[in-house]
RNA sequence: GGGAGUAUGGCGGAACUGGUAGACGCGCCGGAUUCAAAAUCCGGUCACUUAGGUGGUGUGGGUUCGAUUCCCUCUACUCCUACCA
């Protein structure tokens, strides 16, 4: 047996007997409880990051303790392989995007076996693979034939230069990325997924998720912001025509002096037809739209208000009120909302308070440049009148029902799923134009609608729609010529269902039933906070679409999610002030300097990225210390939902620590130490190491099981150096080191277990759970003296109160204290305090 | 503007339900080993101190026998979101 570490060999070792042996290959099997795990999946843009690599080695943590808990574990793997980048690189180096994505998905690939994961590699799926996809072009046909899926005209960002749709990411400042042109906003008509029609039951199911980040939770509920309020009906004067408002605060009619409306409101269009001086107006809010100064145009109209006789109020179109939400006209009530104040004061419109704090007198109160929105008391609200906000809610909603021209509505901010791209490297949508007008869904026997295999890419941009000849295709069944639907999926389409395709990966159909309802729904989700909102709720969407459509009966997809931290790595500047990476940086005592000798600044720490040049290759760390001490630092110090930072003396010291494990198979080589008599104490100790090990794995403080191997190595090699143990007890020690170790650095663990004899794999084996009952605990209690501990009292009983006063009082230290005085009062903990009130 | 969160040694972080603040790791200091260095090993490491103690968890207050933990005030930072009526 070598003496030392080497850690290139062990870990090919170990990762060719995984892989040889198909020990993570999982199949049903229903005499065990089943356990999926899953990292979110990469997008393959070229090789591994830290961030996947803190990812994964989180997920398989999880995924090899639950299996030596023996859980039937599910952990698999696959690629999100359709996007931008493959487009840009298809560009750039004039080859076609699928070579592109299929060349990185294989190095990715070599790279994440060496992180020696536990991984099913034979359930992975590639999304932009004709059999992955054909099985989303068949849900959008279930979803366009249910209503689910719709089209309606939308805004794109559109390059007059390149003459294409841009995505948000290629607009840079307001130009286009490649050709520099000012980007203009276009119409068109645009697939669209009726989200909102579930945005109640998204809203709803949040509570059912316990094991969910309550941050995450609040942000999906924000997102889909639901507010409750009413819809009123405005006439206007002397016309036989209506303008309807949404409000939350109905109450605060009395204090209603103006209607605005949106750009594109109906009246808007209408009126713009003869109003010359409102399209000047309104184009010019269509320039300036990040603008937040509000303004308005006073149409001229009036609206009667629905509750003061013969009070009438203007009607303006305005650039603050939005057309999408709500119904793109509100009741200005200035005293109450300050967007509204704001307005008002601009254009000299009245400002009447309608709800005053409760310590005011009526007269008193006035708003000036803050509107009020605190709870308090309707004043000039006449049958409102003294009645509390939640109050004069209730009763004007039910007052404008009695008088129809209002009621109750219930509003959300969440809005229908825009998944049309003009784009190339996606998923084509299987629908196709008919001359005759006719939109048809492609029959499901000539599923999928593949890309085309296409070599040359000198232009400027790629779509489907500037492919010559793929989009001309005839209609079978009536022989007319028809057009292909040139639109791709926006690529969040594919990540909505992957988690259920891979447990069916090979099947023909999108997935089996009997796989669906033993591993669904994932146990644990990991990933990047930066998914709260749009993956993980389109995702909830999908479920709940397709379940709906028939497909199975899960209503969530993600039964505990846990969101992980950033890694960071400090970032550093040159005297020019560009970015220098940190390889080229030296530090000689608090002075940093670079290659040339020239003193470097030391910036933020910041999140890794190229442009701050504050990188660190996982391939290159790999290499020189191994995936165990890589796995080792992701996992010591920072806790899992916390940025990490990466240093270089913490990637030392975790290479240190592995080799220190390697060297007690050496120290035990040489042991002879065989008496047991001085045993029974430190193995007793070791023993609660090991459950508390287990405890923060379950808590997801892996940090914490961290530290406590370190007291348990520690332990153990105090107690060698005194030579308190048994080689018996030595090796029972290390083979307990070997299980606890399995899920942190498995191939150090699976060589430690082999090295001491052992035949079979120790993932195979059941972690080491100890008998509480059975282990001596020393109860160490405070003595204190008015709150303040001035000694300790260690007992191996949790003896009664008396008793332990008595030893306390026994003390040396606490007689001083206690001497001729009275003690008052006596707080017993039991095996905490002791705490004596003098 | 709205929402969420964080604050503990030189650093990352522990501290259960209110019960010994600083576990564990890094760094630093001292020692052993070595021709020497690296590596390794051992010991120390919150501050002050009259060596008995005293102070100490962003600020100021409160509740309590006892507060990093609960309540109120203020400050700083981070993240999300943003004219959502």
């Amino acid at each position: 047996m070598s003496s030392r570490y080497n850690h290139k060999i062990v870990e090919k070792k170990w990762q060719n007997f995984w892989s040889d042996k198909k020990t993570f290959y999982s199949k049903i099997d229903k005499s065990k409880k089943k356990f999926y795990v899953l990292e979110m999946f990469p997008y393959p843009s070229g090789k591994i990051h830290m961030g996947h690599v803190r990812n994964y080695t989180l997920g398989d943590v999880i995924s090899r303790y639950k299996i030596m808990k023996g859980y039937n574990v599910l952990h698999p793997m696959g690629w999100d392989a359709f996007g931008l980048p493959a487009e840009n690189a298809a560009l750039n180096e004039k080859r076609n995007p699928k070579d592109w994505t299929y060349k990185n998905i294989k190095t990715m690939k070599s790279q994440l076996l060496k992180m020696g994961l536990s991984l099913d590699w034979t359930k992975e799926v590639t999304t932009c693979h004709p059999d992955y996809y054909k099985h989303e072009q068949k849900f959008f046909i279930d979803m366009f034939k249910s209503g689910l899926a719709y089209k309606k005209e939308a805004e794109v960002n559109w390059d007059p230069i390149d003459k294409t749709v841009l995505a948000n990411e290629q607009v840079i400042d307001g130009r286009g990325w490649r050709s520099g042109a000012l980007v203009e906003k276009k119409k068109l008509s645009q697939w669209f997924l009726k989200i909102s029609k579930y945005s109640e039951e998204l809203l709803e199911d949040l509570n059912k998720l316990k094991d969910w980040p309550n941050k995450v939770k609040i942000m999906q509920s924000n997102w889909i912001g639901k507010s409750v309020g009413a819809e009123i009906e405005f006439n206007i004067s002397n016309q036989n025509k209506k303008i309807k408002v949404f409000s939350t605060r109905p109450d605060t009619i009395f204090g209603a002096t103006f209607i605005a409306i949106s750009i594109d409101h109906k009246l808007s269009k209408e009126l713009l037809i003869k109003n010359r001086d409102l399209s000047v107006f309104i184009s010019k809010c269509e320039k300036q739209d990040s603008d937040k100064v509000k303004i308005g145009f006073n149409t001229g109209l009036q609206v009667d208000h629905p509750l003061i006789k013969n009070k009438k109020i203007p009607v303006f179109v305005a650039n603050f009120i939005l057309s999408e939400y709500g119904l793109g006209a509100v009741f200005g009530c200035p005293a109450h909302d300050q967007r509204d104040l704001d307005f008002a004061k601009q254009y000299n419109l009245e400002i009447i308070p309608v709800v005053k704090p409760h310590n005011f007198n009526d007269s008193e109160f006035k708003v000036n440049d803050k509107a009020y929105v605190e709870d308090g008391v309707l004043i000039n609200s006449e049958f409102l009148n003294g009645l509390k906000i939640k109050e004069a809610k209730d009763k004007i909603i039910s007052y404008l029902e009695k008088c129809k021209i209002g009621s109750k509505k219930t509003n959300y901010k969440l809005r229908d799923w825009g998944i049309s791209r003009q784009r190339f490297w996606g998923c084509p949508i299987p629908i196709i134009y008919r001359e005759d007008g006719e939109v048809l869904t492609v029959d499901e026997k000539d599923l999928p609608v593949k890309l085309p295999e296409i070599e040359n890419f000198n232009k400027n941009s790629i779509t489907l729609d500037n492919v010559s000849g793929w989009k001309d295709t005839i209609c079978k069944n009536t022989g007319m010529k028809a057009r292909r639907e040139t639109d791709t999926f926006d690529t969040f389409f594919e990540s909505s269902w992957y988690y259920f395709r891979y447990c069916s990966a090979r099947s023909n159909k999108p997935f089996e039933q009997e796989d669906i309802n033993y591993w669904l729904p994932v146990d644990q989700y990991i990933g990047g906070i930066e998914h709260a909102i749009l993956h993980l709720l389109y995702s909830r969407f999908f479920t709940k679409a397709l379940r709906d459509l028939g497909y199975f009966k899960i209503n969530e997809p993600f039964k505990g999610l846990f969101t992980q931290g950033m890694v960071t790595h400090q970032t550093f500047k040159n005297n020019k002030d560009e970015w220098i990476e940190p390889n080229e940086v030296e530090r000689i005592g608090s002075r940093y300097i670079d290659k040339k000798n020239n003193d470097v600044k030391v910036g933020k720490i910041e999140k890794m990225s190229k442009s701050k040049k504050n990188v660190v290759d996982p391939n290159d760390i790999i290499e020189k210390y191994g995936a165990d001490t890589a796995r080792w630092f992701m996992l010591s110090d920072s806790p899992p939902e916390r940025d990490l930072e990466w240093t270089e003396t913490g990637i030392i010291s975790s290479y240190k620590f592995i080799n220190k494990v390697w060297d007690f198979v050496n120290l035990y080589n040489s042991y002879n130490i065989l008496e047991i008599n001085k045993d029974e104490k430190i193995i007793n100790d070791l023993k609660l190491k090991i459950n508390q090990v287990a405890d923060n794995i379950e808590k997801f403080q892996f940090n914490k099981s961290v530290a406590k191997i370190y007291e348990y190595v520690n332990l153990l090699n105090e107690s060698i150096l005194k030579k308190t143990l048994s080689k018996e007890s030595f090796k029972w020690s290390l083979e307990k080191l070997s299980q606890i170790l399995q899920p942190f650095t498995p191939h150090l663990s699976e060589e430690l277990w082999e090295a001491l004899g052992n035949k079979n794999a120790c993932i195979k084996e059941t972690w080491p759970e100890q008998n509480i009952n059975e282990l001596e605990v020393n109860y160490n209690i405070a003595i204190q003296i008015n709150g303040k501990t001035r000694d300790i009292l260690v007992t191996k009983e949790l003896f009664e109160k008396e008793i332990v006063v008595e030893l306390a009082s026994n003390k040396d230290k606490i007689k001083r204290y206690i001497e001729d005085k009275k003690i008052i009062k006596i707080i017993y903990v039991p095996g905490k305090i002791l705490n004596l009130v003098i």
